[in-house]
RNA sequence: GGAGAGUUGGCAGAGUGGUAAUGCACCGGACUCGAAAUCCGGCGAACCGAUUAAUAUCGGCGCGCAGGUUCAAAUCCUGUACUCUCCUCCA
C-alpha cells in the first residue's frame, strides 16, 4: 500500500513511476478525487459529532438534575440522522479509494530498468561457464523419467496435469536439496520456521497478494474462501509480524521456511508444459528479511547473495538480473532474480527472485518498529527464494546428467544422500 | 461438530445506558551532593481530520471485530473472530 498523503503531496512523481508499470495516470486521479471527497465528508460529520458530544452532554446534566430535555433531545434526533447519512456516504467513498488504492503497485526504485515489457532487464553479473557437453544434453524430466525417479503419468492419473511424484531416489534428492539449503541458511543466520500452509484473507491481504490474485484466480481456495493456500511461505513468514510493533533491538529479523508453494498457473497454459519447472505445487525453501528503512537496500545485497552462495555450492552457474519496472512482482520496490543454466535448453531459468518491498507490505500488513526518538515507524520487508527446490533438482539433473543417463551427485549433496555419489 | 466462560490502556483491573475508576509502569517537577524512597503534577496505544513551515493545538475515533437500537452504548440487541474449559472426534 502506498502513502496516501504523499500521494497527496507528490501526484506527478506517482503517476510517472507508475506509469512504468503500466498503471493509468488517471487512476491516481480518481484516487485523489475520492480522497477529497473523504476528507470533505469527514470534517462536517466530526463538525457534528463534536456538536453532538456537548448536547449529549447537557442532556445528561439535566437528565441528572431531573429537568426537562425533550427540546434538545428532539434537535439531536436529527443531527445524529444527519451524522448517519455522512457516515453511509463516507464509508461508500472509503470503499472505492481503498479499492483503487490496494490496486496500485509499488513504486520502482529509482535505479530500476525502465521498461512496459520483460524485455530490458538488467545483467548484473555471470557467474560459471555454462558447462560444455560431449553428447546432446537431455532434458531434465526425460532423465528423471528414464531413471525412475520422477513420474509424471501417475501424478496426471492422481491428480491431473503440472503435478508430480518423487520416487525413491527422486525424493531423497529433493530432500537433500532442502535440507542442504535449510542448513546453509540456519549458518547464515536466519531462524528456521514451520508454518501454516493454508493462511486467512487479511494474510493474503498483508503481503499483496489480495485483491488482484484472488481476481485472477492465481491461487487456491479452501473452505468456501475462508483461507488459502500458500502460493510462497512468504506470506505465512511476514504476516507472522502483522499487526505488530517489533522492538527495534530485534531488528534486523532473518526467517526462512521450506513449504510448498501452491500455484494455478492461470494464463500460463501451454508454458513450459513438461517437467518440474512450472508446478501447481511445488517445494521451496524461502527467505524473509525486516529491516529498518535505512537497511533494506545493503539487506537486498545481502540477501541476493546468500542466493547466489546456494548454486555457487551447488556448482550450477547462473546469472543475476534486476527485473524491469513491469516485471516486478505487485509489491516489489526492486527484483533481483537468479537464473540458472539448462543445457538442453541452451538457457538461463528463474531459481530465485529476491525483493525488497520497501514499506509497501508493511503498511498493508501494519507491522512497525519503534525509531530511537520514540516514534512509530513502518518497516521494511524483503523476500527471497533460497531456492526454489523443485527447479534445482532439474538444473541438477541436467547440468550433472552423464552420457549413459545416471547424474552425479554434487558434493555438497553427497553427505545428505549417505554418501551417495551417483543415480543410476 | 455441540455446550459454557472470557476479550477494557504497556501490565493488572473496576465499570449493566449519561460519555472509560484505581494501582503498577512511564514522563516532568520538588526534596537530595547524587540516587532510592516520598510528595506534587502529567500522561491512556494506534489511527483519522482541521489549522501549521514545524513544534503544537483543537476535534473525531477509541472497551476483540462488524453491524443495529437510542438524543446518548464498554454497558442493550444481532452476527463474527480468537482464547480457555467440558463433550465429541482425531494424529
Amino acid at each position: 500500500m502506498l502513502d496516501i498523503k504523499m500521494i497527496r503531496q507528490k501526484p506527478d512523481f506517482v503517476k510517472e513511476k507508475l506509469a512504468q508499470r503500466n498503471v493509468k495516470p488517471e487512476m491516481i486521479d480518481e484516487l485523489l478525487s475520492f480522497d477529497a471527497k473523504r476528507r470533505d465528508l469527514i470534517l462536517e460529520s466530526e463538525t457534528l459529532k463534536a456538536q453532538r458530544n456537548e448536547v449529549s452532554d447537557q442532556i445528561g446534566q439535566l437528565k441528572r438534575n431531573k429537568e426537562d430535555a425533550s427540546e434538545a433531545i428532539n434537535k439531536m434526533k436529527s443531527v445524529s440522522q444527519q451524522i448517519k447519512d455522512l457516515d453511509d456516504q463516507l464509508r461508500e467513498v472509503e470503499e472505492k479509494q481503498t479499492s483503487v488504492a490496494a490496486h496500485l503497485p509499488n513504486i520502482p526504485a529509482t535505479e530500476v530498468p525502465v521498461s512496459l515489457t520483460e524485455e530490458g532487464s538488467e545483467e548484473l553479473r555471470k557467474v560459471g561457464t555454462p558447462k560444455e557437453f560431449s553428447f546432446q544434453p537431455k532434458e531434465h524430466y526425460e532423465i528423471g523419467e528414464n531413471l525412475g525417479i520422477l513420474n509424471f503419468e501417475r501424478a496426471a492419473k492422481v491428480s491431473g496435469s503440472r503435478f508430480v511424484y518423487y520416487v525413491g531416489d527422486g525424493a531423497r534428492l529433493e530432500r537433500a536439496v532442502y535440507n542442504f539449503f535449510l542448513d546453509q541458511n540456519n549458518k547464515a543466520g536466519f531462524t528456521e520456521m514451520l508454518t501454516p500452509y493454508m493462511v486467512n484473507e487479511a494474510s493474503m491481504y498483508g503481503t499483496g497478494q489480495f485483491p488482484k490474485f484472488k481476481e485472477t484466480k492465481a491461487g487456491y481456495e479452501v473452505d468456501d474462501g475462508e483461507l488459502s493456500l500458500i502460493p510462497t511461505a512468504e506470506v505465512p513468514l511476514v504476516n507472522y509480524y502483522r499487526d505488530e510493533v517489533i522492538p527495534s533491538e530485534q531488528l534486523p529479523i532473518s526467517v526462512t521456511a521450506l513449504s510448498p508453494a501452491f500455484r494455478s498457473e492461470a494464463g500460463s497454459a501451454g508454458k513450459d508444459t513438461k517437467g518440474l519447472i512450472r508446478l501447481h505445487q511445488f517445494n521451496k525453501v524461502e527467505m524473509v528479511k525486516i529491516t529498518k528503512p535505512e537497511d533494506s537496500w545493503d539487506a537486498l545485497e545481502a540477501l541476493t547473495h546468500h542466493a547466489e552462495e546456494l548454486l555457487q555450492l551447488l556448482g550450477l552457474s547462473y546469472h543475476v538480473i534486476t527485473l524491469t519496472t513491469s516485471d516486478m512482482s505487485f509489491t516489489a520496490a526492486r527484483t533481483n532474480d537468479l537464473e540458472v543454466w539448462f543445457p538442453a535448453q541452451a538457457r538461463y531459468r528463474e531459481i530465485s527472485s529476491c525483493s525488497n518491498t520497501t514499506d509497501f507490505q508493511a503498511r498493508r500488513a501494519h507491522i512497525q518498529y519503534r525509531d530511537d526518538d520514540g516514534k512509530l515507524k513502518f518497516v521494511h520487508t524483503l523476500n527471497g527464494s533460497g531456492l526454489a527446490v523443485g527447479r534445482t533438482v532439474a538444473a541438477i539433473l541436467e547440468n550433472y546428467q552423464n552420457e549413459d543417463g545416471s547424474v552425479n551427485i554434487p558434493e555438497v549433496l553427497q553427505p545428505y544422500m549417505n554418501g551417495q555419489t551417483i543415480i543410476k
